[in-house]
DNA sequence: TGTCATGCAGCATTTAATTCTGTTTCTGAG
DNA sequence: CTCAGAAACAGAATTAAATGCTGCATGACA
């Protein structure tokens, strides 16, 4: 159910290959090694082994979305009728399957569940407002939308 | 200033590119060719182009919070005292710097900004959240701390 | 209908990934 | 203190991929 934890120390080396991956997933092995000081057989080795182990879940393109059509972002506040486990269980069904809905955390505080969505226009931001004021068991939302982005996914601070 | 627009029509096989490039950042260009049914060197062509016209901005490897000792996510509301332009730069100057923030919005609606940062634990969450509302400006603040994550990050939506 | 531009496949060359081997270094037992 | 074993490394050889080039096919347009 949960992550493992931390099952050994990463060294230094590691630590190093996770920062420059991080913020280039794309390098190739032989620069990688040049980076973190390492020959390329036993830095790929390590690149390896970090993704069997978990510490690497995968690699993504960051994708332009003002270009891709999908400017538009807005943080939902969602509060439940109830907080029985069936609520929130239809809740994160139907939630998980919209599109527009790049992630939703359940939240401890003054409502239940903060829903992120990107949209393309204000058309599109109402109908899937609506996909989600819909879903069984929801009571009241709150919409804050985006006017500017100060700070854009940073990733982990890993040294 | 702002992103620029669209500026030519994406294909479907370039729509597919793209699709791919999210899910699988470090696939080889034989093995992408073979999904979006190209031969190597067009396919790499099209890349090579999504990259230089900006639809792909780089690429990342997606790493394990967990397992690295970040297990803790909260988000933070931010008001500030004043809504003047001296007030929100100074803001930004400082919360940027933040390295466990990891994004901040501006936002519409009841409050100025909205700040998601990403801890160890609740000592170093009282840290951070110390250096945020010490911040020249801010007037009031109130925390959501996550207790599920839903949906995790989903890309865009490009097919 | 001919010409140009665009996009593609296939081949050749360069570069990188991968595998294998031998060496060094560290650790722990005797 | 010394030796056996394991782990991690560098370097060479092999396999595979990236890159660059050439020519063909298709569609737009005069």
């Amino acid at each position: 159910m949960t992550t493992p934890i931390r099952t050994r120390v990463l060294d230094r080396i590691d630590l190093a290959i996770l920062d420059v991956l991080q913020r280039n997933g794309r390098i190739s092995n032989v620069n990688l090694a040049k980076e973190v000081n390492l020959s390329p057989s036993p830095c790929l080795d390590r690149v390896k082994k970090l993704e069997s182990e978990g510490y690497i879940e995968g690699y993504s393109a960051r994708l332009n979305s003002a270009k891709l059509g999908q400017a538009l972002v807005a943080h939902v506040e969602i509060t439940l009728k109830s907080s029985t486990e069936a609520v929130f269980s239809v809740f994160r069904e139907h939630i998980v399957k919209i599109p527009q809905v790049v992630s939703c955390d359940m939240v401890a505080g003054g409502f239940d569940y903060l829903v992120k969505i990107r949209v393309a226009d204000m058309a599109q931001y109402r109908e899937v407002l609506g996909k989600i004021v819909e879903t069984p068991g929801v009571s009241t939302n709150h919409t804050y939308m985006v006017i500017e982005h100060i700070k854009i996914d940073s990733g982990l601070t890993v040294l």
